[in-house]
Order: C-alpha cells, then sequence, then structure tokens
DNA sequence: CCAAAAGTGTTGGGGATACACCCATGA
DNA sequence: TCATGGGTGTATCCCCAACACTTTTGG
C-alpha cells in the first residue's frame, strides 16, 4: 500500500519536460574521452554528469543539441547523431523530465574549456576513468559507447575525430582505441583503400623516421561502407 | 522580416509536449501491412495518420507506447522498439509536440479492431497502399520500415510476424515481402538452420502436397543473428 | 649505422551464392 | 497419375584473416 503512493507523486507534474543530454566524445592522447561536468546545484551536486538541457519551444531537437554544445563549450564543427530517447518516471528525481541522448563527435577537443553558471566544472575525461554519473547518464553513456563502436565499423564517421590531415595510422589508431583491441596494419590499409575514401594530400616531415604520407577524407558527409 | 515573425510565434506554448507515435506492423495475405488511423478532428481532420497519444508523467516511454498501443487495438503481446525521436517544431501546426517513434510488430493483426473516440476509424493497410499521412507520419513510416528491414537482417525479430508453429516458407515469405527480394529457397534453409534458431515441433496435415514440417523458436528474445 | 615508424603481397579457409531435381501427399 | 509445394547437395567465388620483411628518414 505504501509502495503504491509513490507513483502518484509524478502526478502533480501536468507536463513532462523534454530536455537533450550529450554524450560528446573526442580523442585526446590516444584515449577516447567523454565531456562532462560537475553539477553545481542540488541533486546530484557535486556529482558529474552528461551536459545537456531542456529544448525551448521555438527549435528543433537537434538544434538544441548543437545550441548546447555549442554554449557549453564554444566548439562548431561538430558531428551530431540523436541516439535514443531516455524517459523513466524517476530518471531525475525532481522532476519528470524526458531525455533525447545525442552522439557528438568532435576532433579538436583539446582546446581550452570554461564553466558556466550553471556547472561548477566541464572538462574532458578519459572514459576509462569516467565514474559513475548522476540521472541515468551512465546509461546514456554505455549506450553512446556501443553506437560509437557500431558506426565505426559501418559507416565513415571516424572523419569526425580526424583532423583534416591525418596518417593512416592515426586513423587506425582511433579504430583501435575505441573498438579495444588491435587491427592488422596491412589489412587496414586494404581495407580503407578499396573503400576509395581518402587521397593523397601531403607527406609528413621532420620525423626521426621514414615520413608518413598524409591523407584527407574525398567527402565528409555520412556514409554507410561496410569497414569490417 | 514578416518571415520572423513565424518563429516566436512558438514561444507563446512555455512547455513542449511530450508524445508517443506508433508504427505498427503486421502480416496479412502476403501483405506487409500497417496499422493508421483517420483523424476525427482538426488539423488533418479525415487524414490518415500513425496512431499515437501524449506520455502521462507517471508513466515511461515504453509504458505509454505499449498502453497506448493496447488501448487503441485490446492486442497484447506485441513487440515495441523505440526508434527515433521527431521535434521539428512545426511538425504540428496546433502545438509543440515531440514525438517518439515506435516500431511495433505483431502476429496475429488479422483480428478485429474497434474504433475510439479520437479517431474516425482505425485499420490494417497495405504498406504498399498508404496515402500520404498527417504531420510527419510518413517519414516517421519510413524511418520504420528501414528500421524493420535492416533489423530483419541482424536479428531474431522475426519470430514477432510469425504465428506460434510456422513452416519455414512462411519464415522465409516474411523476408521476401519485408525486403522486396525473393531468397533462395535452399540458402535460406541452411542459414537458419546453422543459426540454431528454431526447433521441428510437429508436421502440417491436410495439405495436397507434401506435408511441411513445423518449427518454433527456440528463444522468443531479441538477440543478434546476423542472417544476411 | 642505428632507431623508429612506414610501407608492402601472398596464402588459406569459410561463408555466401548460384543452381535443378526428387519427394510426399490429397484429390 | 497428377498437381502442388516441400525438401535436398554441390561447385564456385570472393572476402577476410593471418603473417614478416624492407624502406625511409633524422640523429
Amino acid at each position: 500500500m505504501k509502495k503504491d503512493r509513490k507513483i502518484p507523486e509524478f502526478k502533480k507534474y501536468k507536463y513532462s519536460v523534454a530536455a537533450v543530454d550529450l554524450a560528446a566524445f573526442t580523442i585526446i592522447e590516444n584515449e577516447l574521452n567523454v565531456l562532462v561536468v560537475k553539477m553545481k546545484y542540488d541533486p546530484f551536486k557535486g556529482e558529474r554528469a552528461l551536459p545537456g538541457g531542456r529544448i525551448r519551444t521555438y527549435e528543433s531537437i537537434d538544434e538544441c543539441a548543437r545550441r548546447e554544445f555549442y554554449e557549453k563549450t564554444r566548439i562548431k564543427n561538430i558531428y551530431l547523431e540523436q541516439l535514443y530517447s531516455f524517459g523513466d518516471v524517476k530518471r531525475d528525481p525532481s522532476m519528470r523530465i524526458i531525455s533525447v541522448a545525442y552522439l557528438v563527435l568532435v576532433n579538436n577537443g583539446g582546446i581550452d574549456l570554461k564553466t558556466t553558471e550553471k556547472y561548477e566544472e566541464i572538462c574532458w575525461i578519459p572514459v576509462s576513468k569516467v565514474p559513475k554519473l548522476a540521472y541515468d547518464h551512465s546509461k546514456i553513456l554505455k549506450y553512446a559507447l556501443l553506437r560509437l563502436k557500431s558506426k565505426l565499423t559501418y559507416t565513415n564517421i571516424v572523419y569526425n575525430l580526424l583532423p583534416q590531415k591525418f596518417k593512416l595510422s592515426e586513423m587506425r589508431k582511433i579504430y583501435e582505441i575505441i573498438l579495444g583491441r588491435e587491427l592488422d596494419k596491412r589489412n587496414f590499409r586494404k581495407k580503407i583503400f578499396s573503400l576509395d575514401l581518402i587521397k593523397e594530400v601531403g607527406k609528413e616531415a621532420g620525423v626521426p623516421h621514414r615520413p608518413s604520407k598524409l591523407y584527407s577524407f574525398k567527402v565528409k558527409k555520412p556514409m554507410v561502407v561496410e569497414i569490417f
């Protein structure tokens, strides 16, 4: 009986608020990093979470995700993809929020991030070192990582994590980091070239070993390509 | 200038309402059918649309989808999977609605459907004969069909479209209908058996030709299986 | 000449595809 | 015996995975 009383407490909210949460990734020093914030206010004050915010009535969900990310990082030119909507009744203890999760990929995550009025801190941290997150954000992060792995294997989205010009070994390294396993150098090369995705655009210089050729993507549009 | 005035009109809504829309499929007479309703009220009065409804504050999104489907069809035991959230500002001309689209699969769609107070009519219609739908529902339907095709090829979800006991030819027929191409009888058989998904449970009787063996799925849980 | 990373070919096996004929039953 | 759909085997091809040595540069 007592248990039953718990559910109706959410009925006091007439509306379910819609929001977005961002699982944003970048590669820093051969590690996959995710953007996390430290909450400034209750509930979850002091805990880590994914950045996010409410959807305004005059913007689409994609626009909201892009705006939120820009406001928090001042980074433009990102890749953005809707993941999944999370709406458990009690995912936010303070009110009923339905959150649309987004995958964000950035190729220059190293640049400085300023904190905002909403969060105590905002920073990139290696995925391997992420603590338990507030709300259901650990679940969202897990989901985002799954999608990222999956998309790497059958699309060209890796271009969003690479600089304009890059070495093939850098590209392979990103695959190895995210998939969590080593890839054969020769087979990787064969596969990528067979897909006709990249073109040679120069040559590395000033390295104490055989210089690498530099490549660039022919097209930077999401495509299905079946890499593995 | 005039154009700019159009956007702020949506600001008059303080909240974005969250809802679900259902793309529900079943096989009827060797055709893929989708559940559509005829709208009773403006806007879109008289037009066809996918069924759907608002998310209540005390139910999760999945629960809402399940409830909506049950209320409209009185069918239980369905397969349900979240697809994507649609939230263009003007997708509903009357107010700002963010809608979480669901894929629903039913294996006994032929049973009678009663209309409800909200809709003028609710019925299954062949996907090949669906007219342009209200709201952005044509877009949702297209997305759902893509996902359905895709999921057929790498999971066992086909069991949601088959009766308890079925012939292998019925199973193959469903693949052919949804994928839109013929499949080699021998190769299909080899592939399905190699995946160890189904078991023999009997034999057809009373047909004027060699009776078919009947099969049943060993497990009815979603699994990744790479069928094609 | 040494260290360091880049670049390069071949082979074997497994899974996918293509393809045609016999079988079991009811009428 | 005939019409109908059910059931079966083989040969080929291509893609993937495994694997080790040579090349180019700066110091």
